[in-house]
DNA sequence: AAACACGGCGCG
DNA sequence: AAAGCGCGCCGTGTTT
């Protein structure tokens, strides 16, 4: 018999796969029994304690629980130099926290024992006042830090037990656990693999764009005849609305004042136009890009590989996110609306020897919108390989679209896209109509048309905010339970779509990773997830049968059964950087 | 010095 | 009656 007990580490930072080492580690077990083990203090106790260690994790007699399993599991992988996750049960506290309350605003140990127990959060006080620069516990005196590991241990069990009952209790948030702890491995291997920094290339843009940045700012100066530092919203309100005296479009959404972001400046271009608005864009965007781009040099380690942190529980939608650095949001060039891009992708690049693939659902909002609503119209189109979005743009800009050439008919559909998405997560049909150029009464009459041509689509949003204020959530067709904000329920629509599509890629990771490590003995390997799109790189020697093991993955990620439309991806290749992809047809 | 709020901006 | 949503990161400005 297995025997259950929380595992928590102590470690002199959190970079991992950088500086930082484990230095500690602390148990529990159901009855309260706490063990403190140091690793780094004497000699003896270092052998003892290994001794344990490996006992836990290679006896396969125990279960551990870790909050947040996937750092522990990253910092004991590397003390014990050897991959250990696949081969063991585990339990995480934190993906059990979130699954049962996704909308709980800590998910933190310290909170959640304070919330169910009563235990006092003043420990980390009295830790933190001995840690410098935030990270390192390892220089805390032992007696306080054998204080402090021993309570969060404690705290691990005590809400497993709280928790994991809960868990058990519904067979389909059982399955999505199981999912989830899956997922912890396949995402330990993503950012133990790493994304390679293109150094060069990233250096060379931050040349350049601190170039750029001083041009315009010298043109600001000089023409507004005074210092500014354009960083200082104060200071570009007073250029705009004072010196300039031009008429305020726009206001900030908590404090009302004068909005002076790129929709405000876009508008202001529109009635006023003045070359200061040009650069003002421009400072803002190259001054962004440079940062960003700075930090990833500080990021890199010894073969300029990034290894982000993936949080598999980021949003309360499900949905993962990513940081140090963030690269689900590398800024792209040919974005409508951006006129001074950073191309920013550029700096990443396949490891030498290898080619990167992006393999992306086409699609997957509206075909999960569709699924769930059943218009049968969209229904039908979908399954029959159509376009879904050509109906809305006949509809929303009528004899302007039919009358449009094939060019200007793409941007009007693009627009329609978006004005689709808009209405069914909430925006009044005045700002779709707005943000389409529309006249206010001939968008009250499109969109009168569309929702009699759409109805139950146009409904879903209206539906599902009912259902959401009588229970207090939605449940996604996995079975995922999301609770969603009070005096907000027009947001679940959104919560439901992007649940669902979480949940898809997060299978399809899992999938994917299982055969990729079967097929290939992990020669290729998933690097990043982003949301409706999962980058593998693939070693250009293997490139003979690529073909084939992208038709496998591609099967992989369209195979779930139980929607009422099909499901597909599109692939593209990128050889040199994430900049210059090219489509990859099978 | 650290923590927080806000405006702003990139992505899906 | 009116409402797109979800993140992480940056710089500024205020509070502790």
């Amino acid at each position: 018999m297995k025997k259950v007990i929380s595992y928590d580490t102590e470690t002199t930072g959190f970079a991992l796969h950088g500086e930082s080492k484990m230095f500690s580690f602390s148990t529990c077990d159901p009855g309260g029994n706490t063990k403190i083990c140091r690793l780094d203090k004497c000699k003896v106790s270092k052998i003892k304690n290994t001794k344990y260690l490996k006992k836990i994790f290679e006896t396969s007699r125990f279960i551990p629980v870790m909050h947040n399993a996937k750092f522990d599991l990253t910092a004991t992988e590397k003390y014990l130099q050897k991959h250990i996750a696949e081969d063991i049960v585990f339990h995480d506290t934190s993906i059990q926290s979130h699954l049962l309350m996704n909308d709980h605003p800590s998910h933190r140990l310290k909170e959640l024992a304070y919330e169910l127990a009563g235990i006092k959060r003043d420990d980390e006080t009295l830790v933190k006042a001995f840690v410098k620069d935030g990270s390192d516990y390892s220089k805390v005196p032992v007696d306080r830090m054998d204080a402090y590991q021993k309570l969060d241990a404690e705290r691990t069990i005590l809400l497993h037990l709280f928790f994991y009952p809960k868990i058990k209790e519904d067979k389909k948030v059982n399955e999505i656990y199981k999912e989830e702890l899956e997922l912890v491995k396949t995402t330990m291997r993503m950012e133990e693999r790493g994304i390679m920094l293109h150094r060069n290339r990233c250096k060379k843009l931050i040349d350049d764009l601190t170039t750029k940045r001083e041009n315009a700012l010298e043109k600001i100066e000089h023409l507004s005849g005074r210092r500014i530092n354009p960083d200082k919203t104060s200071h570009i309100e007073w250029l705009l609305f004072e010196k300039f005296e031009m008429p305020i479009l726009k206001r900030t959404k908590k404090t009302s004042s004068p909005s002076t972001d790129k929709e405000a400046l876009n508008l202001l271009r529109e009635t006023n136009p003045h070359p200061i608005l040009e650069e003002i864009t421009k400072f803002k965007s190259f001054s962004r890009g440079r940062t960003i781009l700075k930090s990833y040099l500080g990021l890199v380690d010894e073969n300029d590989v990034i290894h982000p942190d993936i949080n598999t529980n980021g949003a309360s939608t499900g949905r993962e996110s990513c940081k140090n650095p963030n690269l689900q949001n590398v800024e792209k060039t040919g974005v409508l609306l951006n006129r001074y891009p950073v191309p920013a992708r550029q700096a990443f690049r396949p490891r030498p020897g290898y080619v990167n693939f992006h393999i992306d659902y086409s699609g997957i909002e509206m075909r999960l919108l569709v699924h769930y609503c059943q218009e049968p119209l969209l229904v039908k189109i979908l399954n029959k390989g159509g376009d879904v979005h050509r109906p809305g743009a006949e509809i929303l800009f009528g004899d302007e679209f039919k009358n449009a050439s094939k060019k200007k008919q793409k941007t009007l559909r693009g627009a329609a896209k978006n004005a689709n998405f808009a209405i069914a997560y909430g925006a009044s049909a005045l700002k779709v109509g707005k943000t389409l150029g529309l006249d206010a009464n001939v968008a009250l009459r499109r969109f009168d048309l569309y929702y009699r041509t759409f109805p139950k689509l146009s409904f879903l949003g209206r539906a599902l905010a009912s259902e959401a204020k009588q229970q207090g959530y939605i449940k996604t067709i996995f079975g995922r339970c999301l609770r969603v904000p009070e005096n907000k329920n027009y947001v679940a629509t959104n919560y439901l779509i992007q649940g669902t599509a979480a949940e898809i890629l997060k299978r399809a990771q899992n999938r994917v990773h299982k055969y990729l490590q079967q097929a290939t003995s992990g020669e290729v390997g998933i690097l990043l997830p982003i949301h409706d799109e999962i980058i593998i790189e693939y070693p250009r020697k293997r490139l003979k049968d690529v073909d084939h093991v992208l038709k496998e993955i591609k099967a992989l990620m369209v195979a779930f059964e139980m929607f009422l439309v099909p499901l597909d991806v599109e692939i593209e290749i990128a050889t040199y950087d994430w900049e210059h992809k090219k489509r990859y047809t099978l």
